[in-house]
DNA sequence: TTCGCTGCAAAAGTTTTGCATGCAG
DNA sequence: CTGCATGCAAAACTTTTGCAGCGAA
């Protein structure tokens, strides 16, 4: 386990995610920082956002036919509390599904397969109600 | 409508895709026509497997922490023999989960959130039979 | 013969890495 | 003090594009 250490980079980046909780590509961040006047170097930004996505609390994922990676913020909640996620690939909204609603899946998976799946890390790609309707 | 010329490279890669139907990058397909003695250049690869893909007879994902797309070729008739992805994060063996198993789950997922689920982009994380017993 | 297709190489775009310096603990 | 984190630039990768020449119709 690396120590983490509470850099002024690392809190300018999260407040970031935190505020942009739809899809936010890597130089979206650099961008936005820059524009507040912070300079964040672009290697920080890309080992921390990759470090925050191996430890669960972001989501790295693609949209549209764009060959750039969009982070979601997932919140500090360590996910495996009780829901999975449904993430929109038109817009990159997030939802939450409880996870009752998927208990019977995941028993199903684990009953055909063996295959113990693990909700912190799951995500259903789809349209959400809103981007179908349209 | 552009129109597609029946060319040898053309033939050679849909081979390739039909005979690897899951998961194959754009360098996999350069790499397995050059092992077989073919050679197709890098640009004519990427130029048809795009072309391919905007005609909607590949699917074109990503999976894993990669920044690679993977392709995966639909068939002739885009039906629905879609299947889930069932990813290890020990070993990162990847399993198929028949679309049936799954098809009440996604039915909560519509009726309850609106939810429409695309089961080509979504991957569950978790432990594979023989990871698990370990 | 006519264009579209191919292949090479270069360019473009995204992410990672090496290394010297800086700063949190 | 120690050593992880940062920032810069270069490297590593993946994908796209320009252009001359080839080849299918």
């Amino acid at each position: 386990m690396p120590v983490h250490h509470n850099t002024k980079q690392k809190a300018l980046i999260l407040e970031v995610l935190d505020k942009n909780r739809n899809h936010v590509t890597a130089e979206d961040v650099i961008t936005l920082l820059h524009s507040c006047g912070e300079k964040v170097g672009r290697a920080t930004v890309y080992r921390y956002l990759r470090e925050l996505e191996e430890a669960g609390r972001v989501r790295k994922y693609t949209l549209g036919e764009k060959n750039t990676a969009y982070y979601q913020y997932m919140g500090e909640e360590d996910g495996c509390h009780g829901h999975y996620h449904l993430m929109c690939d038109v817009c990159g909204k997030l939802e939450h599904l409880d996870r009752t609603v998927a208990e019977s899946f995941a028993k199903s998976a684990r009953e055909s397969y063996g295959f113990i799946i693990d909700c912190s890390k799951t995500v259903f790609y789809g349209k959400c109600k809103d981007c179908a309707e349209n």
